[in-house]
RNA sequence: GGGCGUUUAGCUCAGCUGGUUCAGAGCAUCUGCCUUACAAGCAGAGGGUCGGCGGUUCGAAUCCGUCAACGCCCACCA
């Protein structure tokens, strides 16, 4: 193997194995006796591209899902992709435009051909990417939101919660998107602060030369006031009671309403009223019984009801008629404000509140058994903060409008009835999953109808995508078609869901509800948030800021092993993980540490008749329980979702415990063979650490593992399992501990004094017998000829402690006493004022008497050793000084 | 305006139910080394009065109060 690199080059590497994992069905899973592990992909937008936040997530799904295969379940992680209604439709419309094609010159049906032509050329290559990545997904049984089984589930969910009277339509205000020309949920929208002006506007009373003032942000809207409020118990506004203004510019008289909503202190106290656009202003218009005027066009530009700018865009208007009441000696001041104003969450555009006819879902009753789950840890959060935000929204939960004026989505399945009056039936809306069963329906509805020439009229609008996704981890297994499968019963409830807690309200929350309204179970037993990948100044990533890295072209640099682990070192469970291109490296370093351990191992001669050395009989005694020791902790680790720590251990054990002592402690002189047992047993070893590295770091471990020993075709890591933990002998590993300090002091000695490495030294240890077993490791890795128990001190030895047992190296000519003396007076002080301390607590009766025995016992020990210390310490100082 | 969270070495973080795993880890830094697996490396070293103040206790990074800074979520104040 020597023929090997000295750099471990991942881009010969990954698309060799995931290409051999692929072709043997590797990441494929199918119902059958072991245990299930499961987990379902947070399904991307399926027009969009992989960023560092995808990359986290998978990464951990990946991590969680490949060990479980390692521990032996039938493990099974499901990819797909959203149809992201919203966003995909925007990007279709512009795409559109660019050809000079309005999507309102389209019909429906020519429309959705391209956004499907847009979907098959640009849909899955974030799945692609993924694949780069490593993920194991059983790609045979990816799924869209909107293919057929999925759709089909969505419109059949539709029709039950209908029939169930959860699903009603109505008239309400609700978050319009002027640019995307569709209502919203209230989650989509997202408040951004703003620096805006306030305007003082004069409402002239009507008759009188006497005037209120307004303050609004929105001088656009006066058009649409039907009222102007006042709080009852307003002193100073009390003489406008029961009296009309007129709207400034416009003209039009409108009455002084009262109500006690209005802020006395907010403004002059007066508060212009306008139903149409606001919500708290329809509020006001509903209890006081006031006309609606809507000023707007669905796009934002002024309607032919506002009478006054008609075809002008709101914000235009906005600055004009600031002029206009300028000009006309309206407008009384101006001034700075800083408020919240609503955008949307996919186009930015400035949110409208809007009046009109949608669909909404009671969720009361959906929300009862979902809160009770989380609540008593049915399905558990991780971090466990996250169980305040959920229950406060869930406690506070409102309905949803599920309705969007868009054709990219699942089409309402609400069906409009057209027949001659003569039927008797107007329009009346039949909700079926079929427009056949509709008219079914219909007629089993009003008999009328049966001999009557009457059409359907599907509904226009189509559902939230929100709406299809929360059947995810349901519809993925045909649970809503066909509840009682054998997938759905065998892989639901899913294991682990593994998502960012920005989308707990819209994704988390509901899945649980859908899980128990169409499974009566939780939809996953853990969910784990990952943070925000933000760059070094903190900042979130983003396309805007152009400051989120291509993660392909990590992947190029620093192999997809080495941005795996980059990602994972900075992502403590729920904190957002600052990415930098520092830790990409360390990842690629930890490789090419691993490739170059395993090019040291299989250069090895192997001689049967050679006997192992005690030094690696310890070696292999002591690496053992520290291997034990680690998978221990690391099944700990991944237990409490700690996975970046997880990670770390490995690394750790790796690095330092099994390259630099472990091999250090085995390795045959140069150019001498190794004996079989040693050699086999780090084979052994090498072999573990792979498995236990595999889910973190799968592609160099696959092909480490295979060049390990001969495999058959198809065999793979990835079905290993992973290593046992055995008996942990932790006076062995103490023992070592104790030589690694031995070790580490004397080469200490010799870097202070320039001592070359390959002069041989000579320990002593005083006033103890020497017992530590790893004695050969010491002579071999310190380079020492002999250790031996001596009462005196050589008046030339540097000496150091280790416990309280002290030792030395005679130095002979090349001890510089002055430097030696500096030292050992430095420790002495250091240790007397610790002496002090000690002493000061123990002589404190109300310590000795309060505190646990044990404590107590500690503290006197910590003194003895104290005294014993300083007592040496005063010999060698008394030693050097003659 | 409400709620939640964070503040520990230059950076990112760990420290559960107060006391020998209590001041830790990784990275970065410094000093030697191109030593026959690896300079993407080896060997050593330095570095923090645990955000401020007050309290409880024999004893506080850890519990309580308070202040400050930052972050996130929610909320209809025009």
């Amino acid at each position: 193997m020597n023929e090997l690199a000295t750099k471990y080059d991942p881009s010969e590497v990954e698309g060799k194995w995931y290409k051999y994992w692929m072709e043997h069905k590797l990441f494929h899973s199918e119902p059958d006796d072991r245990e299930p592990y499961t987990i379902v992909i947070p399904p991307p937008n399926v027009t969009g591209i992989l960023h560092m936040g995808h990359m986290l997530n998978n990464t951990i799904q990946d991590i969680l899902v490949r060990r479980a295969r390692m521990e032996g379940k039938n493990a099974l992680w499901v990819p797909g992709t959203d149809h992201a209604s919203i966003a995909t439709e925007a990007k279709v419309v512009n795409k559109l435009a660019q050809e000079g094609i309005k999507k309102t010159d389209l019909t429906r049906d020519e429309f959705l051909g391209h956004a499907w032509e847009w979907t098959h050329k640009h849909g899955g290559i974030i799945l692609e990417q993924l694949k780069r990545l490593g993920a194991s997904c059983d790609w045979d049984r990816t799924a869209f939101t909107m293919d057929e089984k999925r759709s089909r589930s969505v419109i059949k969910v539709f029709v039950d919660l209908y029939n169930k009277g959860l699903i009603y339509r109505g008239v309400r205000m609700v978050n319009w998107d002027p640019k995307a020309l569709t209502a919203l949920s209230d989650e989509e929208v997202v408040y951004k602060e703003e620096h805006g002006k306030l305007y003082y506007l004069r409402y002239y009373v009507a008759g009188e030369d006497k005037y209120a003032v307004v303050a609004t942000t929105r001088p656009e809207t006066i058009m649409g006031d039907t009222a102007m409020c006042i709080n009852p118990a307003d002193p100073k506004n009390q003489w406008l009671r029961g009296k009309r203004v007129i709207v400034p510019l416009v003209g039009r008289e409108i009455p002084v309403i009262e109500d006690d909503y209005v802020d006395i202190e907010f403004g002059t106290g007066c508060l212009k009223v306008t139903p149409a656009h606001d919500v708290n202003d329809y509020m006001l218009g509903e209890k006081h019984n006031l006309p609606s005027i809507d000023i707007f066009n669905d796009n934002g530009t002024l309607s032919e009801a506002a009478g006054m700018y008609v075809g002008m865009d709101r914000f235009a208007v906005r600055e004009q008629i600031v002029k206009d009441l300028q000009a006309a000696g309206l407008l009384e001041k101006v001034e700075d404000y800083t408020n919240k104003v609503g955008h949307s969450e996919r186009t930015d555009a400035v949110i409208e509140p809007k009046l009109s006819m949608q669909w909404f879902l009671k969720m009361e009753h959906l929300a009862k058994p979902a809160l009770e789950a989380v609540e008593c840890d049915d399905v558990k959060f991780y971090p466990s903060k996250f169980k305040n935000t959920y229950r406060y929204w869930m406690t506070n939960i409102k309905d949803w409008c599920i309705s969007r004026q868009l054709w990219w989505g699942h089409r309402i399945p609400a069906y409009y009835i057209q027949a001659p009056e003569a039927a008797g039936v107007g329009r009346a809306c039949i909700v079926a999953e079929s427009e056949e069963e509709a008219r079914r329906l219909a007629v089993e509805k009003y008999p009328a109808l049966a001999n009557a020439d009457f059409t359907l009229q599907q509904d226009e609008d189509c559902l939230d995508t929100w709406f299809s996704s929360w059947l995810w981890p349901i519809s993925l297994f045909d649970g809503i078609l066909n509840p009682r499968n054998e997938e759905i019963k065998y892989y639901y409830p899913t294991s682990d869901l593994v998502t960012g807690p920005d989308i707990i309200f819209f994704w988390v929350a509901r899945m649980i509800m859908a899980g128990y309204e169409y499974c009566g179970d939780r939809p996953f037993k853990n969910v784990y948030f990952t943070g925000i990948v933000r760059d070094k100044l903190g900042r979130k990533m983003s396309k805007q800021l152009g400051n989120s890295p291509d993660p392909i072209g990590l992947i190029d640099k620093y192999g997809a092993d080495g941005v795996r682990m980059g990602l994972l070192l900075s992502a403590p469970a729920g904190n957002d993980i600052l990415y930098d291109d520092a830790l990409c490296e360390q990842g690629r370093n930890f490789n090419n540490k691993i490739w170059n351990a395993f090019r040291l191992v299989k250069g090895w001669q192997v001689a049967d008749d050679a006997t192992q050395s005690t030094a690696a009989a310890s070696a292999i005694r002591w690496f053992g329980n520290v291997l034990n020791s680690t998978i221990a902790e690391v099944a700990d680790l991944f237990g409490k979702f700690r996975l970046s720590e997880a990670l770390m251990a490995v690394y750790k054990l790796f690095w330092d415990e099994f390259s630099a002592w472990y091999l250090e402690m085995v390795k045959p002189a140069y150019g001498q063979p190794i004996d079989r047992a040693t050699y086999d047993a780090t084979l052994g070893y090498f072999d573990s650490l792979l498995r236990l590295l595999h889910p973190f770091m799968p592609f160099i471990t696959e092909e480490l593992w295979q060049h390990l020993a001969p495999r058959q075709d198809g065999e793979s890591i990835m079905n290993a399992l992973l290593p046992r933990q055995g008996e942990i002998d932790g006076d062995c590993i103490k023992a070592m501990d104790d030589a690694k300090e031995i070790i580490a002091s004397v080469r200490n000695i010799r870097q202070q004094r320039n001592i070359p490495n390959k002069n041989a030294l000579e320990l002593q240890i005083h006033g103890a017998t020497f017992a530590n077993p790893f004695g050969d490791v010491i002579r071999k890795l310190a380079n020492v000829s002999a250790i031996t128990e001596a009462e005196a001190k050589d008046a030339t030895a540097a000496t150091f402690l280790v416990g309280t047992t002290e030792y030395s190296v005679p130095l002979g000519n090349s001890i510089d006493k002055a430097e030696e003396l500096k030292k050992l007076e430095a420790d002495l002080k250091y240790m007397e004022g610790f002496k002090a301390s000690i002493e000061k607590k123990l002589s404190n009766e109300r310590f000795v008497n309060n505190a646990p025995e044990a404590v107590v016992a500690g503290e006197r020990k910590k003194l003895a050793d104290a005294t014993a210390k300083i007592a040496t310490l005063q010999a060698g100082i008394a030693a050097l000084k003659q």
